[in-house]
Order: C-alpha cells, then structure tokens, then sequence
DNA sequence: CCACGATCCTGCTAGC
DNA sequence: TGCTAGCAGGATCGTG
C-alpha cells in the first residue's frame, strides 16, 4: 500500500527517466472511473503531446507537472504499480493505462483492485487539491506547534482517525500511522485534542522519523508485491515494522502480545501496555 | 463534531 | 486437495 515514503520513491526512481519527456499517446484506457470526471477520449485527448516539466509528490499522489501549470495526478492506493517499459512490449495483465512516451518507452500503470486513480487538473484546480491536503510531515515546516493545530485543542476524534486524515496531514496510512503511534506510545483510540505537550512533540518526532527511516529503505513491500518496475527496487522496511501485521506477536518493547483492533474503520495494531 | 457503514475491486487466505 | 466466503484497504459520501 504506497503511502509517503513509497510515493516519494517511486517519484525519486522515476524522476530522471520522465522528466522532459512528452507523451506521444494514451492507450488502453479500459476502465473509464481511472480518469474520471473525464471520458477515456477526453483523458487521451487532453494528454496528447504534453511534456512533462516536473515529477513530484504530495501527499500519497505522485504529480507529473506539465506545461502550463496542468498536473497529472496518480493515485496508486492499493495495487497500482507503475511501470516503465519499451512501448513495444504487450502491458502485464491488470494494466488499464498506457502512456507512450517520445523515447520509445512508455508509462505503464497496472492495477489488479482498480482502486487507483489518474486525474488530470488545470493549474487552479490543482491549487484547490493543494490546499484541502494537510502539511507535508518531513518539510521543514512541520513543527510540533502546526501538529498540535492539527490534532486541535479538544477534538475528541480518535488519534488514528486523525493521522489517517489526509486533511489533518498528508501522507500517512494505515502502516506509518500504527508504527508512528508504537513508536510515540500513543493509544490510538486517544482523543487526538487531549494531548500534552510531551505527547505531542513525541508524536511529531516519531512520526519524522518513521518516515525517514522508510524512506531511507526505499519503503516497505509487503508479501510478494513490488510496488515499482524491478524486484531489486523492492522496499526493505517491512522487515523493521514493529506493530503493523504483527498482531499476537511479542511487543519488542515488553514482551506483551500485539493487540489488534478496528479503529477508525482500519484493522489497528498496537501494544496494550506500552501504547496508553 | 464525530462514528459508522457502504461503496468501489479482486487476490489472497482462512476455514471447511 | 479443492472450494468458497470473506477480508483488506484509501477516499468519499450518506446517515445517525
């Protein structure tokens, strides 16, 4: 499930191949909610020989800036993977968009769950998307003080509830967010406004740094699954989580058995003595 | 304001 | 061994 740090690298990996590169033609559009609002031909028109200037991320989106201001937006969720591939070669089953490329390769992004989305917005609807997302939590900017505004001074939504909130902050789901709260030894059935300081600034630095950390290995790959072209660029993180699917096993802090539970809609992992 | 359920999908797993 | 029912998960929307 690509969230900040699988986004982030896919982004890093893809940047120097992408960057410059105009996109001669879109094909295999076969499941017309990928690029809705648009039609598949209005998608495919509107994408027609547009150079990619920039390849970034925001939050869990992946963003090819194009000319003008437009951006195109992947949504991976789930399953989606992308792919770089010669154009000549037949897409792998489950692909539901092709983007030929003028290097004679082409961005393949496959999907089994089609979960994933691709949106293609002007430059002031790109704005708006830009403002209802949460701070990024490894700019410079996120400080204890702006996640103390984010968690409020008296909501009482679960903590979880509020750190998978894309709008309270961007980038972190269900994984991050559970590994985030062991680390912070926060419950995450927590009222998120009823915080001290302590905790807080304990959230806001384990937060950082699982992130990092993540980032630093590429990201985490569960199971079998890649989530970018190439097994040797498999994330190596899922081997150091330490609450996520983990549910039963000893605490690695105290020995007591992972617990977990539905919070906020999502299967919660946590420690029931470490995490208060 | 907040919780919860439904929705969208299908590969995988648990259980028979 | 073979089958199937149900789960998982991000974002969004409707309901209570």
């Amino acid at each position: 499930m690509p969230e900040l740090p699988e986004v982030e690298t896919t982004a890093r990996i893809l940047r120097p191949d992408l960057l410059g590169r105009s996109v001669v033609r879109v094909r295999g559009l076969d499941y017309p909610p990928l690029v809705e609002p648009l039609t598949s031909e209005e998608f495919a028109d509107r994408m027609r020989g547009r150079r990619i200037v920039a390849v970034g991320r925001r939050a869990k989106l992946l963003l090819l800036q194009l000319e003008e201001g437009e951006v195109l937006t992947v949504h991976l969720r789930m399953s989606g993977r992308l792919y770089l591939r010669p154009a000549v070669e037949d897409p792998l089953p489950h692909t539901h968009a092709v983007l030929d490329l003028d290097d004679g390769r082409a961005l393949h992004l496959r999907d089994p769950r089609k979960f994933g989305r691709l949106r293609l917005y002007t430059a002031d609807e790109y704005a708006a998307l830009h403002r209802r997302l949460g701070p990024e939590p490894l700019s410079a900017d996120f400080t204890p003080e702006v996640l103390a505004s984010r968690l409020g001074a008296r909501r009482r939504a679960q903590l979880k509830a509020v750190l998978l909130d894309q709008r309270s902050l961007a980038g972190l789901g269900n994984i991050y967010a559970d590994e985030a709260l062991f680390r912070a030894r926060l419950h995450p059935r927590r009222p998120a406004g009823g915080l001290s300081a302590m905790e807080i600034a304990q959230l806001h630095r384990a937060i950082r740094e699982v992130l990092l950390e993540a980032l630093t290995a590429n990201g985490t790959t569960l199971g079998d699954g890649i989530y970018l072209f190439g097994a040797d660029e498999a994330g190596r993180f899922a081997e150091r989580l330490q609450v996520y699917g983990r549910a039963g096993a000893a605490c690695f802090s105290c020995g007591t058995p992972i617990e977990r539970q539905t919070v906020a809609g999502r299967s919660s992992h946590f420690c029931p003595v470490c995490q208060k």
